[in-house]
DNA sequence: GGATGATCAGTTAC
DNA sequence: CGTAACTGATCATC
């Protein structure tokens, strides 16, 4: 029920008491921040203005979205155990506040069960932080390229791209986790394009750490508000910004707490990647081994001592407190790439030392998974087990619903009635257009030998695109836009080229469960990564010919409505490093009069439902004909999506026109129109 | 030719 | 401020 449990230790622990650092004026003015809390507190989460702002951001002209007013949000509906309901807080982040005494951190007078208590002098490095976007443009932060980032910082737009009214921690964590990959997506694309490094991460990281956002400042004890048990990663640097492990590489995150009168050190979150010898064989227990040891500039290893991180787990042990684990693996659709999940809470069991085999020794821990929590890592296990062997599978209605129509087999699955499935239709992998293709405007294509490149000024199909590459090399969709054209039969290159994505059809295990309340849906056994493609709307093309009243019975309408601004804010990366805002508002949006009914024919993505806090956009795009009032309707992963979650996309806003098709949103998120 | 290892550049927070 | 650290991309090697 109440987070505060979450803290309390075992018997013989007396109550932890640490003040939480708030209510102090801010030592320096604050870049904006978007702040949770970082007590066991119901989050309290404020926007924060920055105090300057770089010269030339005049009082007018800012965009309707994202007015500048100060706003703190008090969340209700949390429970709350032990403590007094608080106050706004300032959301200047928690490094400004951080002083040299630690007993500045003990000023307030709130009955807080646990906060952090970092009293190390690191006053200096928020100052420099603030630097970073002070009126002087002075950049503190080194960020290679694009050069002056920071200068360009629209006041506007910063806030732009995160939740209106960002009142639940779910959210903030979700904007910001989306706000970091829109920019990773960026840069690397123009890393692609130039050929450069390729840390991609390392430089979103950086322009997220350095402009604040972030989710989870401050470090705490306990759950990470607004990470779930299951939510997945692909980046050390995205567990940083969300708050759930600082420690860009390190493993044992901790931090220095209050027990009673003692001081302690704890951990409060490990990453267990298999960087040392550790067999995971089951998801319950966890043997994590200390760190140290082995340098990594030099060859030598030594034993390992009991300091930082193995003190923190060794003390961790006797207090009894609560440890996250990420867990990590490797990522079996990347060559060398790694998935990260948060698998929740652990508590140390026990300890020793052993002798590794280069002889030195090694401390190791024991941890225990806290009963009664959702599966995380468990999950993902099950799911790459079936995805080996699909017969492995249970509650099969069906083992393929696209009867061979698909490369991978479709499942239908039911395991919450009896209902034996969904009502009759064809499956197709392919739309069917009024006239056909062939008598289409052709596309032009391009000219280039084997693949295109990105950067390259000939490529025609860069041309077309804007210049850029539509998909990064592993196939990741940038960018939201207008249409995506891909490369087509007019096109030398080959099948290879990168700019050939969509059209290659379906690539994961799909799977068409029975929801509890909303008919079949759409889910899968792999892990989707944001931008990837999922799959394209099939059905037939009917056409604003065919509007009349015996459409209002077809539930299986694709029509280019406005979203909903999660959707509509998907890009909102290049704002940020001062690029052209490629933003759509609701009053600009221009729908297309293509309209796809998949009523007696489509694919799986007719058992997509409808979510106003959706996990899947729509992109149009065009490989085969030129007639771009009637492109695919191609779909991608909004964000990150963990094995066995809900496939969903926003069916769009209700617009008077087809408010007689009105239907009561169940999608259950907190943002829900109540309608669609 | 796909897995594996060595190398290197790079970040955060202590 | 130097430095440790269960990174991540690339290139050589088997």
């Amino acid at each position: 029920m109440d987070r505060a449990r979450n803290f309390i230790p075992g018997p013989n622990q007396e109550l932890l008491d640490i003040k939480p650092i708030r209510s102090l004026a801010p030592m320096f003015p604050a870049p904006m921040g978007v702040n949770i809390n970082q007590s066991s507190t119901p989050p309290l989460v404020c926007v924060t203005p920055v105090g300057q702002f770089p010269t030339g951001f005049g009082g007018g002209n800012l965009p309707a979205f994202g007015s500048f007013t100060t706003f703190s949000v008090t969340a209700n509906g949390f429970s709350q155990a032990g403590t007094s309901a608080n106050g706004a807080i300032d959301a200047t982040p928690i490094s400004a506040y951080k002083t040299r005494s630690s007993g500045a951190t003990a000023l307030n007078g709130d009955d807080e069960p646990y906060s952090g208590n970092q009293t190390s002098a690191s006053g200096r490095k928020a100052k420099k932080r603030s630097a970073g976007l002070s009126a002087d443009g002075s950049d503190g932060v080194k960020v290679k390229r694009p050069k002056p980032i920071y200068k360009n910082l629209v006041a506007g737009k910063e806030l732009a791209f995160l939740p209106a009214s960002p009142n639940n921690p779910r959210e903030i964590v979700e904007a910001v986790h989306m706000t970091f990959e829109a920019l990773r997506r960026r840069h690397l694309q123009m890393d692609e394009t130039q050929d450069a490094s390729r840390r991609a991460d390392l430089k979103a990281g950086a322009i997220m750490m350095a402009s604040n956002i972030r989710a989870n400042v401050g470090k705490r004890v306990g759950t990470a508000p607004g990470v779930e048990i299951g939510d997945i990663f692909y980046f050390r640097m995205e567990l940083c910004i969300i708050g759930l492990h600082a420690p860009s590489m390190g493993g044992i995150d901790y931090m220095s707490a209050k027990f009673g009168a003692d001081e302690d050190s704890v951990a409060i979150c490990i990453v267990a990647a298999g960087g040392y010898e550790n067999e995971d064989d089951d998801t319950d227990t966890l043997v994590y081994s200390g760190s140290g040891g082995n340098s990594r500039n030099t060859e030598e290893r030594h034993d390992q001592k009991l300091e930082r991180g193995n003190l923190a787990l060794e003390r961790s042990m006797h207090r009894k407190n609560e440890i996250r684990v990420v867990r990590g693996f490797k990522d079996p659709a990347m060559v060398a790439g790694k998935i990260y999940i948060y698998d929740g809470l652990y508590k140390i069991q026990e300890s020793w030392t052993e002798r590794t085999k280069f002889g030195v020794n090694c401390f190791k821990y024991r941890l225990q998974r806290e009963p009664g929590q959702r599966d995380g890592a468990a999950i993902w296990k099950m799911t790459q087990r079936w995805i080996q062997d699909p017969s492995t599978r249970g509650r099969v209605i069906l083992r393929d619903l696209s009867s061979g129509i698909e490369s991978i087999p479709v499942c239908l699955v039911n395991e919450v009635d009896h209902e034996k499935g969904p009502g009759q239709f064809t499956y197709t992998n392919q739309v069917k257009y009024l006239r056909p293709v062939s008598s289409m405007t052709p596309m032009q294509g391009c000219g280039c030998q084997s693949v295109c490149l990105p950067g390259d000024a000939n490529c025609a199909c860069g041309q077309h695109n804007g210049g850029d590459l539509p998909y990064s090399s592993s196939g990741v969709l940038v960018c939201r836009k207008p249409i995506v054209y891909e490369c087509g039969e007019a096109c030398h290159c080959t099948l290879n080229c990168r700019n050939r994505v969509s059209q290659k059809g379906i690539r994961f295990h799909f799977e068409v469960f029975r929801t509890a309340n909303r008919g079949w849906g759409l889910r899968c056994w792999e892990p989707i990564r944001a931008g990837a493609f999922i799959c394209e709307y099939t059905g037939e093309v009917i056409d604003e010919l065919k509007v009349n009243l015996d459409d209002s019975e077809d539930d299986y309408i694709f029509q280019t409505v406005c979203p909903g601004e999660k959707t509509l804010k998907w890009n909102f990366g290049p704002e940020l490093i001062g690029e052209q805002s490629t933003y759509v508002s609701a009053e600009e949006f221009q729908p297309l009069p293509i309209k796809i009914s998949a009523k007696k024919m489509g694919n799986v993505s007719r058992f997509m439902n409808h979510s106003c806090s959706p996990n899947v956009l729509w992109q149009p795009v065009q490989y085969n004909h030129g007639d771009d009032k009637h492109p695919h309707i191609m779909f991608f992963a909004l964000n990150h999506i963990a094995p066995m979650t809900e496939l969903t996309y926003d069916y769009g806003v209700v617009g008077e026109e087809t408010s007689h098709r009105a239907r009561t949103c169940l999608c259950g998120s907190l943002t829900c129109r109540g309608l669609f």
